[in-house]
DNA sequence: GTAAGTTAGTTAGCCATGCTAACGAATTAT
DNA sequence: ATAATTCGTTAGCATGGCTAACTAACTTAC
């Protein structure tokens, strides 16, 4: 019995790929972020902790910057951090405007804690998937990384 | 220990690759829905359409449990709609309780408008791809909303 | 070396979007 | 009829996005 019809995973274009991903990283996200209201912290603290927590240090300009919002945004982010401690900010010393954020041991115990969850119950929906399909996924999230890295 | 161990690397594989796929629908979210301030409305709003754009008329409570959220919060995100112009709500014959909301006529074309430009511009990044690469993703597609389906 | 311009971050104030608690109104069950 | 349930709204809180306007500090021009 021909089952394997591959049909319509190879004759989509370009744009139902792009329908269908986006609609998926909506429903994806909206069921991950509900995992993370165990911590306390809201999703973009704990955005901004883990660019913290995987990159090292960094000035607020640049925190912001790579989360793609502005630096009054990151400002009331990263206060709100340092109110739960979980980042501690010192001055810069060869400019004096900046300010250097880096994560503290608990911002790095939380993040660690509250990207298992998330990652644990995500993981599980897709450990019920045949490991055909699990592989398919992973050659797909290699693309994507690439998709970003080259985003235009 | 050798069904175990099957069991072990396949939970590992799904771990990682829940969690590149995590780290990607963040980014993709993040710059798709800059394209989306082009229509003066958020994206719960926008998302809310679209489900009574594709799906046709509902009430309230069924519109917040499809955008899982609740019936607070979709109560002002209609109100915000209405508001807009983009649908239109009237009171439910058989239960006086209910409300029942649907898109107008200009819902439809904003969304439209909308879903053009935030497909358009992913597309054009998945359009630089390989072909294979883009049927990776398609299949990879299939995958997730099966998987989004079958969520526990 | 001082004045002007630029850059980094903060503060104030707006709006959107999530929540819970408490309520009113309508329906259903007893 | 009364009680319990269900549907939606209102009020009030927190987070997270923005712009405008500000201070402080560094850089450049003169």
């Amino acid at each position: 019995m021909r089952r394997m019809r591959n049909r319509t995973s190879t004759e989509r274009g370009a744009r139902d790929v792009a329908d269908g991903l986006h609609s998926a990283a909506i429903h994806l996200l909206r069921r991950a972020r509900k995992q993370d209201t165990a911590t306390g912290e809201g999703p973009a603290r704990l955005s901004a902790l883990s660019v913290l927590v995987f990159g090292g240090q960094t000035t607020l300009g640049r925190l912001a910057a790579a989360e793609q919002v502005k630096p009054p945004t990151m400002s009331r982010i990263v206060a709100g951090l340092k109110h739960s401690g979980l980042v501690h900010i010192e001055a810069d010393m060869r400019d004096a405007r900046r300010v250097q954020i880096a994560a503290t041991a608990k911002g790095v115990r939380l993040l660690q804690k509250a990207r298992q969850r998330r990652i644990a119950h995500l993981a599980k929906q897709l450990g019920r998937l045949r490991s055909e399909d699990l592989r398919a996924l992973a050659k797909a999230v290699q693309v994507l990384e690439k998709t970003i890295r080259d985003w235009r």
